[in-house]
DNA sequence: TGTACATCAGTGAACGCGCGTTCACTGATGTAC
DNA sequence: TGTACATCAGTGAACGCGCGTTCACTGATGTAC
């Protein structure tokens, strides 16, 4: 098994930045904290990544994965594809609240100016949309696949600014109950709707 | 009149910053480039303001006023609560799309880890709400103000979700025309629900 | 099995740069007489 | 009006720090004979 040794080291360094970003914070993953939080030496970081860049993908990686078995199980323990779509939606926000630090990393985290975003990752995003789209093929079997992919990204889009505001207690502090509510709500208006 | 003088170089910083920022984008807004834009020393930005985050703030603060007005005429040319709702999300999206980088500053930018947003600041995010909250107390008159309160922040969090997503051309290029429909849509369902 | 050599993951001190902020100084503006 | 002095906005070189990244070196692991 070639490059199992880095495997590990990877890991191991994944490991230690999850629990860096999970108790501080995006903002606070730095090359130093996370490698002496590993017991490692600074260097070791660039010989298992190209860069700390490409360590924070790998960790949103990881988060995306979470993310992705929640939206999943939320989906299939439901029948019906409005209550699928609500379910969906809910459990979203249950993610994000669970771990709001590293769901905040997956959309806080940018790429150095003139650096795109590699493929891999990319598709990772994918997969999660294709998950409402999905869903939204059952509801609305009649739309054609662009307009499903475009309405699927528009609702993703409404819940995920519900969410974050819920979040960041920017202005005033929420319920997460009435929050929840308010969700709920919402998509009930949008499902029922014409 | 006291300050004058103190008023006018704030308002050359101020300037020379939106500049700046609308050129190159709030992660590009350094204290030797805003001075050396405005024609002045350095140390100039620090007689004028306390640090580079209140000169940010205040730069958001004139966005904010802009956007206010933006909203407040897009609602005035209007009859009737529903289509004012719908004109209130519609001129948000516009001018976002007119003003990208000034439009994402307001919310990318953030104070340094235990620094306090001043009150004056929070205000003026009060009073977009607080313009929300007038369409939709007409709209549905019969909600308590608390209610309302939250339910105009989460209208809010939707539009900004869906305004978001389609600035940021994270995924695929999006068609302006489009995401207005997907938007409009949106809302119709939104407000047509129970 | 034992010895000599090659490879390469891992080390950590040092590099280098960007950048916010300070501060001793200057020169223009204002005040007193 | 003119002169001496005080104030203070404005200057910009220098400070200091955080932090990502590099690189000459080491020591463990693997290979050849």
């Amino acid at each position: 098994m070639p490059g199992t040794k880095r495997e590990i080291m990877r890991e191991k360094l994944l490991d230690a930045a999850e629990g860096q970003l999970i108790a501080n914070g995006l903002g606070a993953l730095k090359a130093r904290g996370i490698t002496s939080e590993a017991g490692v030496s600074l260097g070791a970081l660039y010989t298992a990544f190209e860069d700390l860049d490409l360590l924070i993908l790998g960790l949103n990686s990881r988060t995306i994965a979470e993310l992705h078995q929640a939206l999943a199980a939320a989906v299939s323990q439901i029948e019906g594809p409005s209550y699928q779509l609500e379910a969906l939606a809910l459990a979203y926000l249950d993610f994000a609240a669970a771990n709001p630090r590293r769901w905040a990393a997956l959309f806080d985290h940018q790429m150095p100016p003139d650096t795109p975003v590699p493929d891999w990752h990319l598709a990772e995003h994918g997969a999660l949309l294709a998950q409402v789209e999905a869903v939204l093929e059952s509801l609305e079997p009649e739309l054609s696949a662009d307009i499903r992919a475009l309405r699927a990204r528009t609702l993703f889009s409404a819940v995920h600014g519900i969410v974050k505001l819920s979040l960041e207690r920017r202005f005033v502090a929420l319920e997460p109950e009435a929050v929840r509510a308010e969700l709920r709500d919402c998509l009930r208006r949008y499902i029922a709707g014409p």
